[in-house]
DNA sequence: GTGAAAGCGCTAACAT
DNA sequence: ATGTTAGCGCTTTCAC
């Protein structure tokens, strides 16, 4: 390991024989000089393999032209996608994008979020948290923004409408036919009640039943693991739908290896439409709910907020309903 | 948007009457005091809500306790999985992980790495990246690692041998019996060079013929496009290797609809063994590259490096052949 | 157009 | 056990 030192501002100084102040003014590009002064910088900078020390200079900027972004679990789809739409709009931006996973664990968030804070100019962050940590975020001095649904007024968030996702799906499902519904929900996560009560509001006044269940984790395993508990019932669901599309594709595949004929048996379906959804068997019926946009929006919900920008507009995110062959039974 | 000032340790000071070197050494750990002093400044922090800003402490002790981590696509399920081994050694050591997407983007990861280096003690980089930069990193004052194959002996690297993971796969279609080989590569990456020769390295000897084609960019969406191609050939392959799963579920899904029976018609497989893998029908066979272990093997290492203790030895990551039904055919 | 000097928030000698 | 002080590498007045 060779641990040279890197150049500073006044390794190229000194080279080039000017100051300091000179140097930084060039390098930011903040005026002209003299061809002479320009070439020995330019000269100096290229021997050396100068370049600014980002930290140094948010030292004293206050600035730092990156945003940090904390996410439940990278491995989920959904997820990846989020922050491909903001890596994507904050590059164009001109600003870093940090990543960092909190590993599905809400207690180890703090530390973790007051190590990333002080490094960024503004923090999104993915999901529920304590609500001391959404306090301490909140008297940070810099803007943040949550992934999801709004729970307090104070902060903004960006997501689809929990209870309109669910609802979308639930009448649709109803209009095929469907009569016993089962949902297998992540209690852990916040929206899992509003998307309880996007269900209900549509099966209970179509007299539809409603059996709901739980999985410990949001993941492919959880969905194979739940699914006999819900399929080994005497009143069997002719629909089962999974807290995402992870959980919904785990529960379809232990279905039909356990001898189910999916739809004609059970019918599944997910949320989030991530990319795979399309090439299950049989295709998996989801609701997308613009996951790469989600992204983008809150990063230039963001980006507007450090830059003292007016909020821009018209920025909604629609869920979409996405139906696949694994609802398309014939009721005959 | 409530830009209150973030307190300093100069606030606390003051407030609990004290220097403000007393309140670094509390702030961290570095002594005892006596209980007068002890309860004045957790008091004082408290109240402020003070704490350390991670950019200050950096500058003076030149070190972040962060390290970084560029992949080249964060929604390949691959790299998700190497993120998660990295991220659990990291935090396990005291390290914050920050990664960035480089978007499969080579031209532009210069300014991404020089963004990141100065914020992080070390930096690990997935996949080759252009010269002049390997050796900018090689200068830098940070240990560097790299994911994938070695290529320079003057840098670390970390991953399963693309030669034996190619040679391992096509070891076992032979020997099931498969005649005519296809192989869709990705040729922007550098170890698909290495993998054409560990199919080579098994095929020639056993005069077994090998098509070789080639995707843009390794997604489902290219396999899905690619695969025509292949299958329309006169001496059309009895067997498909991807250049990654998500490549090969891309190519069979579309095989499928194309309304090829797979394996009986034509068998896949792809490369990397990403949890999906097992849930598309029929089910894939892979080669294990240990992702998460790849993750955890390198931020053991570059751990080792910055904490200039001896590099762990015996954390050798071997490819394992993960055989399902998309290579299961009867040859009768 | 160029430079001197103050200071961002913190740690690490060194003194007391 | 506690305080003083000199920087870390940089930007930013403010002189010249």
């Amino acid at each position: 390991m060779n641990r040279r030192r890197r150049p500073t501002i006044r390794d190229v100084a000194e080279k080039a024989g000017v100051s300091i102040a000179t140097v930084s003014k060039y390098v930011n590009g903040q005026q002209s000089f003299s061809q002479a002064v320009e070439d020995k910088l330019r000269d100096a900078i290229d021997a050396l393999g100068y370049s600014q020390n980002a930290l140094a200079r948010a030292m004293v900027t206050g600035r730092t032209t990156a945003i940090g972004l904390a996410v439940m679990d990278l491995a989920n789809p959904h997820y990846s996608n989020v922050v491909k739409g903001a890596n994507r709009v904050a590059l164009a931006n001109g600003y870093n994008l940090f990543v960092v996973d909190m590993e599905e664990s809400i207690a180890a968030v703090r530390p973790l979020l007051e190590a990333l804070a002080p490094r960024t100019d503004g923090l999104i962050v993915s999901a529920r948290i304590p609500n001391d940590v959404t306090d301490w975020l909140a008297e940070l001095d810099k803007p943040v923004a949550f992934l999801g649904q709004p729970e307090r007024d104070d902060v903004l968030t960006v997501g689809t409408d929990s209870v309109q996702v669910a609802a979308l799906l639930a009448q649709y499902l109803v209009r095929q036919g469907f009569k016993r519904f089962g949902y297998v929900g992540y209690s852990r996560a916040s929206s899992n009640a509003d998307r309880l009560r996007g269900l209900r509001r549509v099966l209970e006044p179509a007299g539809v039943e409603l059996l709901v269940f739980d999985v410990d984790e949001p993941t492919n395993e959880a969905g194979e693991r739940a699914v006999a508990r819900v399929l080994l019932r005497p009143d069997r669901p002719d629909v089962i739908i999974g807290w995402n599309d992870l959980v919904a594709i785990g529960m379809m595949n232990e279905a039909r290896s356990l001898g189910f004929k999916v739809p004609d048996d059970v019918a599944f379906a997910g949320i989030d439409n991530i990319p795979i959804s399309r090439y299950v068997t049989p295709p998996l019926t989801t609701v997308d709910v613009c996951s790469q946009a989600t992204g983008e929006v809150v990063m230039k919900k963001i980006i507007a907020m450090i830059e003292d920008k007016p909020q821009p507009t018209g920025l909604t995110l629609e869920p979409a309903l996405i139906i696949r062959e694994s609802t398309q039974r014939q009721f005959t």
